[in-house]
DNA sequence: CGTCGTCGCCTACAGCCGTAGTCAAACTAT
DNA sequence: ATAGTTTGACTACGGCTGTAGGCGACGACG
């Protein structure tokens, strides 16, 4: 479309998480949604990523009297893409199905969860 | 362990990977395995990145002569993983189920894939 | 034996990243 | 009004990355 995503450093996700979550938002309320879960988060620094974020245009904001409103321009959809695409070429030279091989191995999953990877499986099967 | 694996950048992972395919290995066989999957390396580069993989302690290697023979002291097991934990956090906030949701979801799977996976899921469930 | 290519070592440099600090303007509470 | 607080703008700085260039030593070729 439109943005070509830009990069999106790791700091720079956390911040783009917490504004996800509602938006338009303030710095002051981003800030308070980080320290929620991370309460090591210098309100300085986030403000430094907010501004830089702003800057590779995947925020804008909207002023209102001395604050600034942010929303986000680029959704988390396209940026998990982005990154899952980056993931794949890198550390599995782009092959998807040792990725998820991987994954299953050595990770632990219920089994719930396989359960409900196996109908998963199974609906796109029957989708195609 | 021994070695907390250093944080391999994405140039770093492709030189790793030419030599994970086989080592110990000179600096000359590397660029050449380098340049097969991609003509644009240029060697001084490729050069920079292998010493700077042996400062972090992914690599060491053995003199004979004027030529070292690098080998890897980090396994592609532990990078794999260190770089999966990472991703993971990132961007699916450390959620397994739904990052392997998205793969399947968005991705391309040949119904040869999707078999095996299913194979893969019965026996891994069969284990427990 | 001299020339030339190769090898690894050291150097460079701009851009990105994490992590803040300073500053002036505006607002707020006394 | 005065003083403290909050806000965004600008500045800082060292480390990591991508991308090489230059240099001196060593060996191969003529």
């Amino acid at each position: 479309m439109s943005h070509p995503v830009p990069r999106i450093s790791e700091t720079e996700w956390e911040v783009l998480r917490a504004i996800w979550i509602g938006h338009p938002v303030s710095a002051a309320e981003i800030i308070s949604r980080l320290s929620a879960t991370d309460p090591s988060w210098h309100p300085k620094t986030a403000r430094t990523l907010i501004a830089r974020l702003v800057e590779k245009g995947a925020l804008t904001y909207d002023v209102d009297g001395r604050t600034f409103f942010y929303r986000p321009l680029v959704t988390e959809e396209q940026c998990v893409a982005q990154a899952s695409n980056s993931f794949l070429d890198r550390v599995f030279g782009g092959a998807l199905k040792p990725m998820l091989a991987h994954f299953v191995e050595h990770r632990n999953l219920t089994p719930a969860d396989l359960r409900e990877l196996e109908d998963l499986l199974a609906r796109k099967k029957r989708r195609r």
